[in-house]
DNA sequence: AGGCCTATATTTAGACG
DNA sequence: CCGTCTAAATATAGGCC
């Protein structure tokens, strides 16, 4: 548990170096052993995007629905996921086990600036 | 951008670790400076989960759409996400850049194994 | 891009306050 | 939980294939 934490700000600090070195954008979703989740990610949380993951024929949409308070948590970042919401086990497929998990897209705009790179970047939790 | 591709294995590597040695999930995407996704996860793809996100209100919801071929493709994470496709830029807030960025979320089952974790883990690109 | 190398810088575990 | 400290383990840059 203690390792836990010191691993996962190492993580979190090489991600905010990648970022700051290379510009690279970046999103990192964690959960405790206990269940904590933990966010992280490079530029902010402003929308979403839906792609298709083509090696598995996966299609994934991500899409925001609601979006408010934002001036007072303007990265969403700095945030702890919070709490754990159960709900009904998705039935895609239950070949592999138990686990469930996930998957993100990032959408970027063509000529988009690279810029606003690498604010200090938090990995906060409750 | 040769800085990139050592830094992202070590930040894929350190995940490694974090996931064998606590017993953690997590997911990672990357996108390079030009552009190139890379995803990572630790559990596999199998279903996805929706989750509120508290401090700032935003609700999103990650949808598994499709599935097949995956006997082939055993573990989304060790296939790189592929080209971007670009899609009418979402109109949720405008507020701070040209960047649309994700987030992901994960759902586990109550009492769910902790096992099946760490498998070695690949980062593949295109 | 990945692999191999080596010197240097950083991270880590573990103990402690 | 957070800091601080330490020795030991590891990551990194940069050169080279």
């Amino acid at each position: 548990m203690i390792t836990f934490s010191k691993r996962r700000s190492g993580i979190h600090k090489k991600a905010s170096e990648l970022v700051t070195l290379t510009g690279a954008e970046i999103g990192i979703v964690v959960f405790s052993p206990s269940g904590k989740p933990f966010s992280f990610g490079h530029p902010s949380l402003e929308a979403v995007a839906n792609q298709e993951h083509p090696n598995d024929n996966t299609h994934l949409l991500v899409e925001l629905t609601a979006k408010k308070g934002k001036e007072t948590q303007p990265h969403w970042w700095e945030t702890p996921v919070d709490e754990l919401k159960h709900q009904e086990p998705l039935q895609m497929d239950a070949a592999v086990d138990l686990h469930k998990t996930f998957l993100a897209k990032l959408y970027e705009k063509p000529a988009a600036t690279s810029s606003s790179m690498a604010p200090p970047m938090y990995f906060h939790h409750k």
